[in-house]
DNA sequence: TGTACATCAGTGAACGCGCGTTCACTGATGTAC
DNA sequence: TGTACATCAGTGAACGCGCGTTCACTGATGTAC
């Protein structure tokens, strides 16, 4: 191993990080070749002896950062309560320390748009990232009496995606705040058991509703 | 009223319908002012007698096409019984339809990752119109005997621009159809009554999970 | 009613700027003898 | 070990392109007399 090739891995390495915080933060156009070098401490010029395009660059970064996150999402549940891991996973993708630390964490919110507009290019990634995602989850949901578990994880990621980008979208605002607790609450109230409708009251009367 | 006046006013709204096309089609940075004239069968030059900026004309944009959104996605409600609007509504948003018709709808997949990321100058009118949202949508949730209407009202508001967002993402594979159904299930379950936790057996033995 | 002038919606080219990508060059590291 | 040459990671300026915005101009419509 070369001080050569050791500089090289480096830099490769930091390119990465710095595009991953730059794809967060920004969004995939918003990521500029020329910031994610300075980023890296390097120039522009340098950029094509690591990567074959920006697209390339980001495609890579998109991978990366969606296992990270799942990493981090599932990290410890075996230490919960089978039960309560869907909370768990609820609470840490819906808490404010992740709306705001916009340089980590999910990459989806920066991207999903574009990729559903003016980026389709992307859009084979980020199916493979959200299908994982999907298998991640539906391990963790419960037996549910009326829905499939894919069904809920499915459910719950775009509940979870939704939620934290509609509040990153009026951070600032109360109801920023009010978007990330309303949807943990209502996830969790979607992930349990049920279906309510069919529940019966103690004095054996139907609860449906008319 | 002169016929340059009327011409002007028809120019106007023209220019206004072009933007919202290509708003809800490419996004706040993809509606670019050139194709906006263009679509409205005029050229660039011609586009600063009719707004002051881009940026103003976007803002205009989004309270209209949201305001068109939420006009369509609860007419003829009246016409339902009240139990069933909430999945009147799911349906409607979540549908192939909505999704595919990318030219009208909800404006707010192509928007909200920008204004979360690049373009936070749209954060207030985005704020404005997800709160319209909210207070349109709470007034058709049921009862509920866990979450307030308002609770339930946010966390479906962020399903459906989720399972949206998600599905146009990925739109061709089979997973997109997948997250649109998965999103209606879940929302129509998750704004039933009860929580199902409280519910009781027939047998009269709790149903709560261990 | 006709004529001369004023208004103004729309045109099309140009300006300034930023972006992804290319490329000739530099200088430190590695290799052959 | 020392010397001459080769390699290659990184530099910085330039290229081509696209974008938002400006502006001198055109020609149809409106107005005053």
């Amino acid at each position: 191993m070369n001080a050569k090739t050791q500089q090289r891995e480096r830099s490769h390495d930091t390119i990465l990080a710095s595009a991953a915080r730059l794809l967060r933060e920004r969004g995939l156009a918003g990521a500029k070749v020329a910031d994610v070098m300075r980023g890296a401490g390097l120039t522009v010029g340098g950029f094509y002896a690591h990567f074959e395009s920006k697209e390339a660059l980001l495609r890579e970064v998109l991978r990366r950062a969606s296992l990270e996150l799942r990493t981090s999402l599932f990290a410890h549940l075996d230490e919960k309560p089978a039960a309560d891991r869907v909370e768990v996973v609820l609470k840490r993708y819906l808490s404010a320390r992740h709306r705001d630390e916009t340089v980590r964490g999910c990459p989806l919110p920066a991207v999903v748009g574009e990729v559903g507009t003016t980026a389709p290019e992307y859009a084979v990634v980020v199916e493979e990232q959200v299908a994982a995602m999907v298998e991640a989850l539906q391990c963790e949901v419960p037996e549910h009496d009326g829905l499939s578990k894919r069904t809920v994880a499915i459910g719950l990621i775009a509940l979870m995606y939704g939620g934290l980008s509609l509040s990153r979208a009026v951070v600032g605002t109360p109801l920023s705040d009010e978007i990330l607790k309303a949807c943990r609450a209502l996830g969790t109230h979607a992930a349990r058991r049920g279906p309510s409708v069919t529940a019966v009251t103690p004095d054996g009367s139907s609860a449906l509703p008319s």
